[in-house]
Order: C-alpha cells, then structure tokens, then sequence
DNA sequence: ATCGTAGGCGCC
DNA sequence: AAAGGGCGCCTACGAT
C-alpha cells in the first residue's frame, strides 16, 4: 500500500495549510494518506514519501476542505483523530484506523500507538517503556540522536511521544502520521497472508469505518422525548422526587409494598437489595432456592404472592436504579440520548454502547420518538446468525436453507420436526447447548449439515485446548489459560467445556457482527449528504434518522446496501441475507 | 476510603 | 449427565 520507509526521522516539508490540498492530490493518488491533527498546532501528513507539516489553528476544517476534494483513505493511529475532527464538524468518508485493525489482528481490546508498534515489531511487551522511566533510568541511551524521531534505537515509541508530544508541533504531527502510515503498511500486507476465508482487507476497512460511525453515534446521540420518558419512567417509580427525604420516602414506599407481602414480623430488618436477605426470606414462605434470580423464582410465583410482588418490584427497582431520573439527567441533552460507543469488544468484535443504549429495557423504547418533520427507518437483520454460519461453514445444504425467507422452514422439513424443535435445534449447535429437547434434534441436525457442525466443532476443539480462534472475516479471538485448575479433573472439564462454548458462539457471532459493520458502513457512505443518518446500532438492528421525505429511499438503500455489503463479506457463499425494514416514529413502534 | 467480585438484570 | 455467548450497569460486601 501506501508509503515506502520506515525513516521516521526522515526530513519534513513545511508548508502553507491552504498547499496541502495539491500535495495531497498529487501524492495521493494511490489514495492512501497518513494524517495526525491537533487543535491550535496544525496538521501533519505523510503522502508517499513525503512527511509534510501545516500549522494551523483549525486543522478539522483543512482536513474537512482535503477530504471532499480528494477523497483520500486518511490513515490514523485510532479514532482519537475521527473524534477530534468529529468535534471539529468534520466527517470523513473513509480511514484506516491502525488501533481497530490491530484489534482486528491481534484480539484483545488494547491497541494504543506504543503496543500497535512493539507488536508489529516483535518487541517483547515487558519492555514498554513507560513515562518517568528515563529519568529513573538515567540518561537516555540515545540522548542527543534525534529526539524527533518519535521511535527510538531500541524500536519503542518514545514515551513523551506517546504521552502528547506527537503534537508539539507541525513537524511532530507529521512524523506521527508518517509513523501510522508505516503501521498501516505492515497491517495490510499481514491481513493479506490471514488464512480466513473472508477478505481480511476489506474486513478491516469496515471496521475502520465503523470506528468513524462510533465517534459520530457519540456525538451526534439518540433522540428522546424527553417528556414522554419521564411518563413512563414516573408511572414505574413514582414522580420525581424534589428532596432526597422524598427520595427515600418514595424508596421505602416501594419496598414495604413486597415486606407487606410477607409473613408477619418476617419483612422485619430485611434488605430487598441484598440477595441473601431475600434468599432468607423466601424460605421462611417454603421457596428454597439456591440464588433468587427472575427465571429461578418465576415458577414460584403462584406459589406465594410474596413471590410476585418481589419480581415485579424488581422490574421498577432496575428502572429506578438504573434508567430514572438520574439517568435522564446524566446522559440525556437537548434531546439526545448520547453514550460513548465502541467499535468493538473485547472477545468476538461486537459494538458496544454505555448509557444504555444497548440494553434499554422495551418500556422506554416509546420514549425514543423522531424529531419534527422526520422518522425512524428502522431494520434488523433476520436469522443472522444461522445465515452467517451457512457462509462461513461454506455448508451446501445449509445455504440453500438459508436461500428461503425463513430459513427454519427447509430444517425442519429436511429433519422432519416442527419448526420450534428445528430452531431449538440450529441455537444448540451454535452455542453449545446439548441439553433437554435440544439434544435430540441436535442429533439430527448434525447428520443433516455435517459440514457446518464440523466448522463449530473445529472450534469447540480449539477453545478446549486453549487455541486461539480467528473469524472468517480475520478477527483473532484470543482464548484464555485454565490454570490452577489441575488438581480437580470436574473443574478442568468444566473450564474446558466453557471455552469450547465460547469458541463455538465466537466464530458466528463475531462473523455476524462483521457482516452488520460492513453493512452499517456502507450504509453511512451512502447516507452521507442525504439529510440522514444513523443513529444507533443494536447487533443487528440499525435505526436511521431521516426527514421524512428521504424515507422511502433510506429503506430501499437500507436493503441495497445489505445486499451489497454480504456480496463483499462472502462473495463465493451463496447465502441470502434478509432483512426487517420499516418506517415508524417511535422506537417501540412495530415495524413496516 | 478505594478496589474487585458476586448476584442480579436489561438488551442482542 | 449436563453445559449457550456477549455487553453495561446496579447494589452489597469483603478485601486491601
């Protein structure tokens, strides 16, 4: 790809901001451009072979001004830099983020300039320099070599670079971005030699772009009705309480309506919030449990109506605790829902969201209402993750089931149960489950789609030996040790056997959740400029945010770009992906 | 006083 | 015989 040295004391250019935009057209031509931007100091660019600093006070808007002239692939060490421009009113069409696709390569959420580097360089991790280490060290072997060579003789990152002094100064930028260029290189020619069955490249632009998505979903947030949240939230818990004297008062109201439930005297000192407490107190009414979780205590409940009353005070104690009044106040502005996002976690590449964006309970779904003059186009991805397993398992008969709209229909036919069991059936195989039911029809499912049970087994063999995983699309899942564990065989087989799930659940989640990046990014490319845009990502639900009028052309593209974006995923799997489409106001809304 | 863990529950 | 996985976020509690 890009540039040509690892010099990265090579000399910089210095130049007007306003000449960047012909060096980076004439330079630019393979469309690959290192880039680091700070605020008040100025941009730095490394363009072929060439390091060039500007220094400017806004470099969002000159970047903002290249971007739409040249349509590079700006090349950075993380979203730190889309964030950055993000908050500058800019947004890029594409990138390569080296943090994501060093994520991508190496598992793990860790991915900061300094690791990326030593890593890709062989250095051992143990060595990384930290800051104040010179001074406890004394002198720096390499004091009066070039200090502006962000890497030092050893092969780490200087520290102090690393710390913020990659932006001391136009020429600093420059050599940083000529650094993540250099990073880049290495990531690409290391994602061509990934034995994948996907396009490990093209897996790590979108998760690039994804990585470009997380730092405008930040930004831009979620709109809220802020009036209509606070209905639901006050018929769960109560009116909003002026004093913290009301606050406990409203507390204590809550609690004594499970205490009265109880048996005389029994509710007596007794903490609802401490589950051994509760434990205790279920016994005293003949429920002996072992923990008092929702689905342990749910077939209690008509047993006493202390049972009943726990479970429902439970439901408004998460709303009050966790979604409530404090929970407006702290996350919701100028009616916006704004979380931090991620582009990945840790263990099989799914987005992430705080705030609650991803596990806001379906009650207050009603509260999340598109703004005047515009409307949710709202669509989920169907029986993504059987589909997908169709495309990575490369399984012949289980892609043509997945051909139908329904893809446990032709199961079921071909296993010769009803659809339920064939259901029950494929998530077994999927995620470990052999248990009740689903063993049996497990048993034939296998015989059906050997190829695919295969593929999971593979990797179930591989988490019980403690073997690293890699996903279709590249993504390295990095397996954990069982130690300590030696002397009790049960316990061995147990961890073993919870790696094995993990393994198995991995490889087809995380392709799903490659294949709903790749779909969002190209969703958010085709988007761009048309008066709409995505506002949350959910696994595999998107909702986009549009003007009215655009409707009806976001949920054709919405579909397009599905269909486009699976194409590039799997272009040899013949496998079809479908999905849920449909134009509401309100989040709770049913679709279509 | 701050930290990590466990129990618990929301969503996919 | 029996066994899904992931995340964020709350409280209580025991460790430091």
């Amino acid at each position: 790809m890009g540039g040509s040295t690892d010099d990265a004391s090579a000399p910089v250019r210095r130049v007007a901001a306003n000449e960047l935009a012909s060096l980076v057209e004439a330079g630019g031509r393979r469309n690959l451009v290192g880039v680091a931007v700070a605020a008040g100091v100025g941009v730095g660019v490394a363009i072929g072979d060439e390091l060039v600093g500007a220094a400017c006070a806004d470099p969002a808007t000159v970047i903002g001004a290249l971007d739409t002239a040249v349509r590079p692939r700006w090349i950075w060490w993380s979203n730190d830099t889309a964030a950055s421009l993000v908050s500058g009113g800019v947004r890029v069409a594409t990138c390569w983020d080296v943090a994501a696709v060093h994520r991508l390569l190496h598992g793990g959420s860790q991915a900061d300039p300094a690791r990326v580097q030593a890593v890709r360089r062989g250095l051992s991790l143990d060595s990384l320099p930290v800051m104040g280490q010179l001074d406890l060290l004394g002198p720096a072997p390499d004091e009066g070599d070039s200090a502006d060579n962000p890497v030092r003789p050893d092969g780490h990152l200087r520290p102090e670079w690393a710390a913020g002094g990659w932006a001391d100064s136009p020429e600093r930028l420059a050599r940083w971005a000529g650094a993540a260029r250099d990073e880049a290189d290495a990531q690409h020619d290391d994602l061509g030699a990934l034995p994948v069955g996907g396009d490990a490249r093209a897996t790590a632009r979108a998760e690039s772009a994804a990585e470009l998505l997380c730092a405008e979903l930040s930004a831009d947030g979620l709109p809220v009705d802020v009036a209509a949240t606070e209905a639901v939230i006050g018929a769960l818990v109560g009116p909003r309480p002026r004093t913290e004297a009301e606050a406990v008062a409203g507390r204590r109201a809550r609690d004594d309506e499970v205490l009265a439930a109880a048996p005389p005297g029994a509710g007596i000192g007794i903490d609802l919030r401490n589950p051994a407490h509760v434990r205790g107190l279920l016994a005293r009414v003949g429920v002996d449990v072992p923990d008092t979780r929702a689905w342990r205590l749910e077939p209690y409940r008509a047993v006493h109506p202390l049972v009943d009353a726990l479970l429902t005070w439970r439901k408004a104690e998460r709303v009050a605790t966790t979604y409530g009044y404090a929970w407006l106040d702290e996350h919701v502005a100028g009616g916006r829902l704004r979380g931090a996002w991620t582009g990945c976690d840790g263990a099989a590449g799914r987005m992430t969201a705080s705030a609650g964006l991803h596990n806001l309970p379906a009650e207050l779904r009603v509260g999340i209402v598109a703004e005047p003059g515009h409307v949710f186009v709202r669509a989920d991805l169907g029986q993504i993750e059987p589909r997908v397993l169709a495309a990575v398992s490369g399984d012949e008969a289980l892609a043509r089931a997945a051909r139908a709209p329904d893809l446990y229909a032709p199961i079921a036919t071909r296993l010769n149960v009803e659809r339920p069991i064939a259901k029950v059936a494929v998530l077994a195989a999927m995620y470990g489950q052999t248990s009740g039911d689903a063993g049996k029809a497990l048993r034939a499912f296998e015989a059906a789609y050997p190829v695919a049970m295969r593929y999971l087994r593979d990797a179930d063999d591989d988490g019980r030996a403690g073997r690293n995983v890699r996903t279709f699309g590249g993504r390295l899942v990095r397996m954990w040790d069982t130690e300590n564990l030696g002397d009790d065989p049960r316990a061995e087989r147990s961890a073993n056997a919870a790696r094995g799930r993990y393994a198995r659940n991995a490889v087809v989640q995380g392709a799903a959740a490659e294949l709903f990046k790749a779909w969002a990014a190209t969703v958010r490319a085709r988007l761009a400029g048309h008066g709409a845009g995505i506002v949350l990502c959910l696994h595999d639900e998107l909702l986009v945010h549009a003007s009215a009028a655009a409707a009806d052309g976001v949920v054709a593209l919405l579909d397009q770009c599905l269909q486009e974006a699976s194409r590039r995923w799997a272009p040899n799997a013949d496998v079809r992906f479908v999905a849920d489409i449909g134009i509401v106001s309100r989040w709770s809304d049913a679709k279509g």
